[in-house]
DNA sequence: ATCTTATATCGCAAATATACGATGAATATG
DNA sequence: CATATTCATCGTATATTTGCGATATAAGAT
């Protein structure tokens, strides 16, 4: 009973929460770094970069590409990752949306 | 033996990652929402509006006050958060640095 | 002093995330 | 064909998150 309770929020909210936890472990943030850097599509070379085991690399590269950060495409037997750029847009736009826009007009805290 | 390697990060990518965690759930969303809209403080209306009891409420405030995003202060018996947005633009100013310089470099995507 | 109201915290249960080694699949290379 | 390389997936252990009810705390009202 009652765990879970995620679906009970907007679809934006949903969004911007996917999108926020797919960026919430400095791994991936390093990964998408790397990938933003290099433009060219990276595989393995992450691994080597990174101090985590292949696994671990792979499982966060996966969860990237399911929350549409990044795309892979199969080379033969590498792998081949870049950023989604649509999908950061996407989000830059909602968060500013949400939050730069609002800014503006309430800049005086009250706390 | 094993978890938790995320020391071994740079400072940057841990304080990005940070940030994003506290963000990634629509809970924590929905209240940043509410707080960025009504600028003046607000306290257990937020509790009124999610779909959640008071208890958890209040845990994800304490997430968003641990992680710098809001701060809140106690007025009598009850409790005044708002949001931190000097906090949000130091996000926005590492996320442009990191992502959005680099896009309109690297526009052409590879895979 | 007692009761109400607003909120925080504690303790617990269930779900999810993080990490690794082992194994599997698919393509190169010898 | 046998073997090596590259990567994904499975199984598993542990940690963290999410959520709730119960309880504690603290100020205001009666």
């Amino acid at each position: 009973m009652a765990f879970h309770k995620k679906e009970e929020f907007t679809q934006k909210e949903q969004d911007l929460a996917a999108f926020a936890k797919a960026m919430s472990h400095p791994a991936r943030i390093s990964i998408l770094k790397m990938l933003a850097q290099r433009n060219e599509c990276i595989c393995g070379e992450i691994v080597d970069v990174l101090p985590l085991a292949q696994s671990t690399v792979s499982q966060h590269l996966k969860e990237l590409k399911n929350a549409g950060l990044i795309s892979g495409t199969v080379e033969g037997p590498r792998s081949c990752y870049c950023i989604n750029w649509k999908a950061f847009e996407k989000f830059n736009s909602e968060f500013n949306t949400l939050f730069n826009n609002l800014k503006i007009k309430n800049e005086k805290a009250c706390c």
